[in-house]
RNA sequence: GGCGGGGUCGCCAAGUGGUAAGGCACGGCUCUGCAAAAGCUGCAUCGUCGGUUCGAUUCCGACCCUCGCCUCCA
């Protein structure tokens, strides 16, 4: 058995091997946030998406090169720019700095490399300096420099890998009619964007005059520089397969820095949308959640992180705040009984191994779903088996120390693929620990509506109170 | 208009040519002073209509509904 991915380039399922099997480390990029707003959830899980598929390579023993871009040049972030009068770096700093909290909070794992589109302009203009070259960029009347489709596809090269694309057939909307000024060639995009008088102090200096890059060039020269002119994965949501990808395929092959026979990227992956309630997020519904939105509602990034990794990633997936609710219900049966799991191990004797002659089923099950194209939803089936499971071997009493340690063990390596972590404990406030004493001792002189009371007491303050026979406990509601 | 996803239990969501995982919610039982937690247990014939087949939710066709993309939106 081997990992198996959907790739777009193929349009089907495939079994993911490295590039380079010599090479030390697979190259995985994944596109990275335009840093001039706060990302919504729906931005998120892409990444949530990526850094689940990155965690799994590595569980699976590939050693991963994990990059994301930042794109902290470009329409928008110009526009604000101008708008605040702050300066780009300013600007961008503040929402990169939010971009890498969420993603923290969300317990992504850092990629390796955090390029910022800014920091790669040299790059970036040997870059289309090349494509100039082997002429299939050219020079505009304003001074910008745009990649020619026509021409790329005369050099042999094919354009339309990621989409099937009928240009014949395309309905002319406003939005490509009014981007159509000094292009030969409706279709083709901008490599190089020359100065105009609304992007202020934003601009470099280039062999085609001041300006700054087109957003598809970034990605390309970004990557190839950091993982080199080949590599293994190249993720993003699925709206960038079309252009944005497709160009970036267009880019960095027309350079042609590729060896004989290798291509840019082997496995092109992309995460579906997300809905709110059904409809596609967007600014003018008001139907977008940031991470701090649900953060503010009382959510912790964990039962986030659950909710988006619950569906499958090419499958378009309906977020409510609903799903959220039974998301930390769920977790929270998977927090008590990996507690009590904990508890019950802590009893164990050293290396706590337990048995090897009885093997888990956790993790091979989690390898065989999350093997067949990251069926995460099958994943957290076999979790849930193995939650059920444990509590009834746990409320039997037949799980010995070392077998509880030997669980425990299964399940924080198939956590290191999840990523949920351990719930933050909470210390039960003095006052809260008052009224359980004071509940204890009512229940000992058998006054139970003093006791019932009391709970309710409790309750009011956020907790509740669970009896067992080795006493009661509290528990954050 | 072109292209591509979807329609599976109240909600979310896997899956398979031989009568359908898991989660949330809900009902019953056990445990409990009562609860909670946990266990046990109950709860769907897979959008509609045809076709292929011994047999289809799974294959084919038509239709209905829905979501997305079509040049700088993850």
């Amino acid at each position: 058995m081997a990992l198996s991915l959907f790739n777009s380039l193929h349009r089907r399922v495939e079994a993911f091997s490295p590039l380079f099997p010599e090479a030390d480390a697979i190259g995985f990029y994944c596109c990275g946030p335009t840093v001039y707003d706060f990302g919504h959830i729906g931005n998120f899980r892409t990444f949530v998406f990526a850094d689940l598929l990155r965690r799994y390579l590595e569980y699976r023993g590939f050693r991963v090169n994990h990059v994301m871009n930042i794109t902290d040049v470009e329409d928008k972030i110009i526009r604000q720019v101008a708008a605040t009068g702050l300066s780009l770096a300013e600007f961008t700093g503040k929402y990169t700095e939010a971009f890498l909290s969420d993603l923290q909070t969300l317990a992504c794992l850092r990629p390796h490399h955090l390029p910022k589109a800014t920091d790669y302009i040299p790059q970036i203009i040997d870059l289309i300096g090349r494509l100039e070259q082997r002429g299939i960029a050219y020079r505009a009347g304003d001074g910008s420099v745009y990649f020619s489709i026509n021409k790329y596809r005369a050099c042999g090269c094919r354009y339309g890998q990621l989409v099937t694309l009928d240009p014949e057939a395309q309905q002319r909307t406003e939005r490509v009619s009014g981007d159509s000024y000094d292009k030969d060639d409706l279709a083709d995009f901008a490599l190089w964007k020359a100065r105009v008088p609304a992007d202020g102090p934003v601009f470099w200096q280039s062999p085609w005059g001041e300006g700054r890059p087109g957003w598809h060039i970034e990605c390309s020269a970004m990557s190839m520089a950091i993982l080199g002119p080949s590599f293994d994965l190249h993720l993003g949501g699925e709206d960038l397969a079309f252009p944005h990808h497709e160009d970036e395929i267009a880019q960095s092959e027309g350079a042609g820095l590729q060896q004989a026979g290798r291509p840019f990227v082997k496995h092109w992956v992309h995460a579906a949308h997300l809905l709110v309630d059904g409809k596609k997020m967007s600014k003018s519904l008001g139907n977008f959640f940031t991470v701090r939105d649900l953060l503010n509602k009382g959510f912790l990034g964990r039962e986030i992180r659950f909710l988006l990794t619950s569906a499958h990633y090419r499958e378009t997936f309906n977020f409510t705040l609903e799903g959220l609710e039974a998301s930390r219900s769920a977790l929270s049966r998977l927090d008590a009984t990996v507690a009590q799991l904990t508890e019950k191990a802590a009893g164990s004797v050293g290396s706590a191994l337990g048995d090897p002659a009885t093997p888990l089923p956790l993790e091979s099950a989690l390898i065989a779903a999350l093997d067949d194209d990251l069926n995460v939803s099958k994943a957290w089936a076999v979790i849930f088996d193995w939650v059920r499971e444990t509590n009834a071997a746990l409320a039997s009493g037949s799980l010995s120390p070392s077998a509880a340690a030997e669980r425990l063990g299964a399940w924080k390596r198939v956590d290191q693929v999840m990523g949920l972590g351990a719930r933050p404990v909470e210390e039960a406030p003095a006052a809260a620990l008052a009224l359980l004493e004071k509940r204890n001792a009512a229940k000992a002189a058998r006054d139970f509506a003093l006791a019932d009371t009391v709970r309710n007491e409790l309750k009011a303050l956020g907790w509740t109170v669970e009896d067992s026979k080795t006493g009661s406990k509290l528990k954050r509601l």
